[in-house]
DNA sequence: CAACGACTTTGACCTAGGTCAAAAACGATT
DNA sequence: AATCGTTTTTGACCTAGGTCAAAGTCGTTG
C-alpha cells in the first residue's frame, strides 16, 4: 500500500536528502547518471517544496521558474478552455517530472494540483539547461525525459480517439498498475487518489459512466472496489479488454 | 496557396540550400540563432530527404536515426494500436520538426506518412545533442520545440475530451488557418491535404461525421468546401463555435 | 455523535454521433 | 473519352454514453 508523507511536521535530515541519496533516484531525473554528474544534480535540486492537498504547484499563465520532481504525493494536470472547462491531462507519481509544458513560452500552460498531500523537489530550469551543456547523460536523460511525456500524450490521444469507455478504463487501471508496480507498490490493489469526475475528465467520459463501468467490471470479477481502493482479480481480462477490436 | 515542391528531378542549387538560408529559419530549429551558431547548424543539416505522397518517413519501431524538419509538403503521424486501429496524432507542415517521439527510448513511437510529396532536412540526433551543448541558443530552442509539442498535445487532449464534434472541426479549421497564415499563405483559403477519415481519425470522429459537419458549416455560411477545398467565411463564428460552453 | 458536504451509485430516459448502405463525384490510368 | 478505385455525400436507423434525478455512503467538523 502506498503510504502518503511521513507525517512528523520537519525531519532536518530528510529535508537534507539529495539525488544520490533518494529512493527515486533511478526513475526520476538522475536516472542513468554517475556519481560525478550525480553530485552535480545534488546542487542542482536544492530546494523541496510541500504542495497540501487541493493546492496547486503552478497555475496556468505563472513565469515557469523550474521543473518539479514528485518525491511523494499524487498530483494532477489540467488543460483549461477559456470557457471554464477543464481536462485532466495527467496523474502524476513519485519520480514524475512536471512543468515541461512550460518551456516553450516560458509560461505554465496548465495547472499543476495536488490530490493528496504532496512533496516535490525543485529544478531551476536555467541551471538545468546549463548543467546540461556540461553533463551529456545528464541532458540526454532530460530529453527522454521530455520525449517520453510527448508518447505519453500520444497514448492518451489513441485512447480518446479510438477507444470505447470499457477499453478506456481498463487501460487506465492496467497504466496505474504498471507505474505503481515500477515503484515498488502492489501492482494489484490500490488506492484511487482522484474523484470518478477526474477520472472521466480524463478519460474524456463522465463520472456516471465511470461510476457503471466499474461496477460492471466488478461484477465481471474483473476487479474489487470499494470507493477509492481498487483490487485487480483478473489481469489478464483486463488486458484483453484492451487488446482487441470490437470495433471493425 | 501552397504549391508543391518543385517538381524538377533534382536541382544542385536547392541541394545545396543550407539553414542559413532557407526560408523557414524563423519557424524551424534555427530560429532566433546568431549568425555564428546558424553557420553550425549549417554543418547539423546536412542530408535532404524526399518523401513521395503515400511513403513512410519512418515506422513505428523503427531505430531513432535522427530529427526531420519539414522543408515542404505535408505529413501526418499515427499511433498504432496492436489490433491494427490506427489514430493519427498530427498534422505536419514546414518548419515543424518530427521524430521528437523516438528520443524517449532510441524508437520511433509512431508512423510518418507523407500527404503530399515532402521535403524534409535530417537532423542527426547525435550531432543534435552535441551541438546544443555548445550552442546555448540552439539548446534552448530545441527544449522549446520539445515542449511546443507536448503543450500541442494537451490542445489535442482538451478537443478529444472535452469538445464536441462541431467545436473540434472548428478548432482544427482554425488551427490549420493560423499555421498556414503563420507561414506566408492565406488563412482565408488552403487545401486540405488529408482525407475525411484521417481527419475524423485525429478528431475523433467518423469520417461522415466529417463530412456532415463541413456540410452545416457550409450552409450556415461559415465556410465554403469543396471537396479539399476550403475557404473561411465567417471567422468570427467559426471561432465563437469554440469559444462558448454549449454544454453545462 | 449528529449533521453537513463531497463523492458515488443506480435508474430512467435521451441524443450526438456511429453504423450501414447507396449514390455521386472525382482523379488517375488506359 | 471510358474505366476503375478512391473519396465524399447523404439518408435511415441505432446505440454508447450523456443527462437528469434521487438515494446512499463516506469523511469531516462542530
Amino acid at each position: 500500500m502506498a503510504s502518503p508523507a511521513n507525517p512528523k511536521p520537519v525531519d532536518v535530515t530528510r529535508l537534507k536528502t539529495v539525488c544520490s541519496a533518494c529512493s527515486l533516484r533511478e526513475l526520476c531525473l538522475p536516472a542513468g547518471l554517475d556519481s560525478a554528474a550525480l553530485a552535480e544534480v545534488d546542487r542542482l535540486v536544492n530546494r523541496r517544496r510541500h504542495v497540501k492537498r487541493g493546492d496547486y504547484l503552478y497555475h496556468a499563465g505563472g513565469a515557469l521558474q523550474a521543473l518539479y520532481a514528485i518525491r511523494s504525493g499524487f498530483m494532477k494536470s489540467c488543460v483549461l478552455h477559456e470557457d471554464g472547462r477543464e481536462q485532466v491531462a495527467g496523474f502524476h507519481m513519485m519520480g514524475d517530472l512536471m512543468g515541461m509544458d512550460a518551456i516553450s513560452t516560458a509560461r505554465h500552460m496548465c495547472d499543476a494540483v495536488a490530490l493528496e498531500d504532496t512533496e516535490v523537489c525543485e529544478i531551476p530550469f536555467a541551471y538545468l539547461e546549463q548543467l546540461s551543456r556540461e553533463l551529456p547523460s545528464l541532458q540526454h536523460h532530460f530529453h527522454r525525459m521530455m520525449s517520453r511525456e510527448i508518447v505519453r500524450d500520444y497514448g492518451v490521444m489513441l485512447l480518446l480517439g479510438s477507444m470505447k469507455a470499457e477499453e478506456r478504463l481498463a487501460a487506465f487501471l492496467l497504466n496505474l498498475s504498471q507505474r505503481f508496480a515500477a515503484r515498488g507498490y502492489s501492482s494489484s490493489e490500490f488506492n484511487l487518489r482522484m474523484t470518478r469526475e477526474e477520472i472521466g475528465s480524463y478519460l474524456g467520459l463522465k463520472l456516471e459512466t465511470i461510476s457503471r463501468v466499474l461496477s460492471r467490471f466488478q461484477e465481471d470479477g474483473l476487479i474489487s472496489v470499494r470507493h477509492k481502493h481498487v483490487k485487480i482479480t483478473d489481469l489478464a481480462a483486463l488486458r484483453a479488454l484492451i487488446g482487441r477490436a470490437p470495433c471493425q
